[in-house]
DNA sequence: GGACTCAGTGAACAAGTGTTATCCCAAATT
DNA sequence: AATTTGGGATAACACTTGTTCACTGAGTCC
């Protein structure tokens, strides 16, 4: 399908990827259930009824948006675990270093989806859910091919993965709340995303040796 | 101060709740960067311009529900906590349990505040983060009380106290979003968030035994 | 090279919005 | 009993909003 690449399409897509674009900046300030048709057309600089050859309403961009935030981080995500070190310590403090890093560079983005995540938008809520579910599974394939998930249940697996997930949208959110300049709060920050980590994967290594 | 109730002040008092219960409401299904002001005082029977009596702005009236929300939850924090049987896995059933049963009994506030604590509306994000940092405190200086906290600092119980707190609160937004009528579901929320709590429980008795 | 497709235009629509100034009248004060 | 206070009503202000419709003109197809 779409054989043709085409001037057409081109430009169609442009002006799409403009309507994105101009949308998730707006987001900036304000949420997505108060975001207007003709707010982000007029920062794009095309007609309101423009926007209608692209999306049915503001929920489909939103859901655009989740898929543009979260679908290329799925790769990251594999890359982070399966990389090097068996060294506990050592990966923990990669996985921080990378979430800081992908703050930085996809800021908008993060605040989009902590935004939201809870937001006024059933569609998008579900969006961000399915694509964090995915994330969680794919998290728990990881755990499970480490020696010291022996004796783990998937189901159990899964949970402690969720339980992962969680911290680590957490803590984007939390580095993006930060003013970005402010290098020490930032840095207490993921001393903090650091230890809790830490203090999650102690609890998984001594899983067998709580009290009955 | 206030050294007369009279009956003019109780019925301001009776329209202002009216506003905030009105509010809350209508946030059901949408954020409160999108709320209108004449929204609100539609749902009340009452003049838009009589909104200005009780608030400046709608922000304004989102602070209020912060403390609405969070300001009656610090005794039940307490009675948790300092509650009952020593028995971990116990006090983590029963956290659970007090939680659900919370979320239950206020809704529409839990709905409020995970939506808001990422929201479009800056003042109502800082009333939320103060007010979330004072549970922390709470849940750090309940920690240091237990004997099984010898051996920890005051910042690292703090930032022990913080996962606790998050997780509490990832856990009540989790099964406000379920359907509400689904007990399957709902069991399954809580049996995670049990089983994820007592991860880091475990990882905080064994903290001592991590390798260097 | 002529027919067709379709992204974007321009204009109009019926509502909706926050905010202000002025007035009213019951409660509070003296 | 006379006066002051202040919560709420009324009405108007100048905009903004989503959606529709027939349209134009460049890109595509045969």
């Amino acid at each position: 399908m779409s054989h043709t690449p085409g001037i057409r399409q081109a430009q169609k897509e442009q002006t799409r990827q403009a309507l994105l674009d101009a949308g998730l900046r707006l987001l900036d300030r304000q949420s997505l259930s108060s975001l207007g048709l003709r707010e982000v057309t007029r920062a794009v600089g095309v007609t309101p009824a423009a926007f209608y050859r692209h999306f049915p309403d503001m929920a489909a961009l939103g859901v655009a948006l989740v898929s543009e935030a979260l679908g290329s981080l799925h790769a990251v995500i594999r890359n982070a675990m399966t990389a090097g070190g068996q060294d506990s310590d050592e990966l923990i403090d990669r996985t921080v270093a990378i979430t800081a890093g992908y703050v930085d560079e996809h800021r908008a983005h993060v605040r989009f989806i902590a935004r939201e995540r809870y937001g006024g938008v059933r569609p998008v809520r579900q969006a961000i859910a399915a694509e964090l579910g995915r994330f969680t599974d794919e998290v728990a394939a990881g755990l499970a091919s480490q020696p010291v998930s022996a004796g783990w249940n998937a189901a159990d697996l899964r949970v402690l993965a969720g339980l992962y997930v969680d911290h680590m949208v957490l803590t984007a959110a939390a580095i993006m709340e930060a003013p970005q300049d402010d290098r020490a709060a930032r840095e207490e920050i993921t001393r903090a995303a650091r230890l809790q980590m830490q203090i999650i994967s102690v609890g998984r290594r001594h899983w067998d040796e709580r009290p009955a």
